[in-house]
DNA sequence: CCATAACTGTGATAATGGTCACAACAGTTA
DNA sequence: TAACTGTTGTGACCATTATCACAGTTATGG
C-alpha cells in the first residue's frame, strides 16, 4: 500500500520532465497523471509486440527500453534506444495501424501507460500536447533521417562511431567534457544499431581505443572529448 | 491575369486531396487556401537549401521532388521522393532547427506555400490540422523504419526492391496486377535511394528483368505482378 | 562457489558489392 | 549530321566486412 503512494507521486513528478506535458499546469497535469498505470518490466521482458493492436501509450519513469524489427531470419535491428522520460506507442494510436516494432526492457524499467481513448482525448482537450507531440515526432524524424544517411554512406568505423554517440545522449552523464556510459549495452546490440555485425563492434571498439577516443572498463565506457568524438562521428 | 485565376481554382481544388486538411469545410479550406502562394520550379531547380533558416511550409500541386542529405565529400542520399499533394517543410517549423535536407525538383513542380506564422496559426486554430499531421508524421516514421530495416538486413538486390516498391506507390499508376513507372528515375537516383551504386543498380534491373519480375523499354519500367513483387521485396 | 550460460576477442576465409575504366547508347544543340 | 553531354552496360579488380570457428572472459543462478 505505501508503495503504491510512493508510485503515484512518482508519477505525478516525473510527468514535469516529459516534454510533451511539460506545457500543462500542475492541475491539468493532475488529471490526467490519476487516468494512468503504473507497471514494471523486468530486465529482458518483451512490452509490445510487432504486429498486434496498439492500444496503448506509454512512458517510461526509469530504465531502459529498446525500440525493434526483426528480419523473417530473426535479424534484429534496433531502432532507437529509450530511457527515462521518453514515450512510446504513440505511432499505433495516431494512424491505427499495427504495431511495427518491438519494445523490450534491457534494464528493469518501470513505466505508465494511458489507454488509447484518453490519450486521443488528451490531443483534443489540449491543443499544447498535440503540438508537443509534433514537434517530438518532427525531432524523431530528423533522427530517422539522419540513420538512413549513416547507413548509407558511412563504413562500419564511422557507424559504430555515431551509434556510440546516439547512446551517450541518451544514457550518458556528462563529466567534464568526457562521457561515462554505465551499464553500455552489449556489443550485439551496438551491432544491431549500427548496421553491423558483432564481431566488428568488438575489433572497432578495440580500434578506437587505441585512438585514445575511448576507454573501456568492463561494462562502462569513457567517451574522451566529447564534443570532439561527437564532431568527429556524425 | 487569367493565369492566375486558373492557379487559384486549381490550389483550392487540390487541397481537397491534401490529408492533412481533408477534415476541413470548405470556407476554412478557402480561408487558408487564400494566405497561399504559388510557386513554380523547373526540372533540377533546388527548392530548400539544407542548413538554411526554415520559415516555410510547402504543399505539391503537381510535379515530383526528392528530398536528399549530402555528405561532406558529396555523397547523395535520397530519404523521399514526394509527389502531387505530398509536403514538405513542416519539420523546421515544428521543432525549430534548421533545415535538415535539401528539396530538388525532379521534374517541374508547382508548389503552394504558406509561411511560419500561417503556418502555426492553422495548427491552434484547427486541432484536426494538428491531428492529421500527427497521423501523417507517424506513417513518415514507419516508412523511415522500413527504410533503416533494409538498409541494415537486406542485400543490394532486395534493397533496390523495396525501392521500386517505394517508387511506384508514390509515382506509378496501376493496370490490372501491374504497375508502370513512367518517368523512371536515373539509376543514379535510384542508386542513392537504395544505398548502393549505380553500377548495382544497373546489373541488378537487368537480373530482375531476367528472372522477369519486370520489364524496361527507355524511361518506363513495368513490374508484373505488383502484389507478389511487394510481397517479395518488403 | 562451482557450473553453466552469456558475452567478448581474434584469426582465417570468403563474398558482396564498391570502384575504375571504358564502350555503347540516347538525347540535344549548333 | 556532327559534336557533345548525359546516361547506361559491363568486365576486372579489390576492399570492406560478414561469417565461421573457437578460445578466453565475465556474469549468474542453484
Amino acid at each position: 500500500m505505501l508503495n503504491l503512494v510512493v508510485s503515484a507521486m512518482s508519477k505525478a513528478a516525473h510527468l514535469q520532465n516529459v516534454p510533451i506535458f511539460s506545457d500543462l499546469s500542475d492541475s491539468d497535469l493532475k488529471k490526467i497523471s490519476d487516468k494512468m498505470v503504473s507497471r514494471f518490466y523486468e530486465k529482458g521482458k518483451m512490452i509490445l509486440l510487432e504486429e498486434s493492436e496498439g492500444e496503448t501509450f506509454f512512458i517510461i519513469l526509469s530504465g531502459v527500453v529498446k525500440v525493434t524489427r526483426l528480419s523473417d531470419d530473426g535479424r534484429e535491428v534496433i531502432l532507437a534506444i529509450l530511457g527515462e522520460s521518453d514515450f512510446f506507442g504513440e505511432m499505433s494510436l495516431l494512424d491505427g495501424e499495427g504495431r511495427s516494432a518491438n519494445i523490450v526492457a534491457t534494464e528493469n524499467s518501470e513505466v505508465v501507460t494511458l489507454s488509447r481513448r484518453d490519450f486521443l482525448d488528451c490531443l483534443e482537450k489540449y491543443p499544447k500536447i498535440a503540438i508537443a507531440l509534433l514537434e517530438e515526432l518532427a525531432v524523431r524524424l530528423r533522427k530517422s533521417d539522419q540513420h538512413i544517411e549513416s547507413l548509407s554512406l558511412s563504413d562500419s568505423e564511422q557507424r559504430i562511431g555515431v551509434t556510440l554517440v546516439r547512446l551517450a545522449e541518451e544514457l550518458g552523464t556528462i563529466k567534464h567534457g568526457d562521457v561515462l556510459l554505465k551499464a553500455l549495452p552489449y556489443q550485439q546490440d551496438i551491432a544491431n544499431m549500427a548496421g553491423t555485425s558483432r564481431e566488428t563492434v568488438s575489433r572497432t571498439l578495440k580500434l578506437l581505443e587505441t585512438k585514445d577516443f575511448l576507454k573501456r572498463d568492463g561494462r562502462n565506457l569513457i567517451i574522451y572529448n566529447f564534443d570532439l568524438f561527437r564532431q568527429t562521428f556524425s
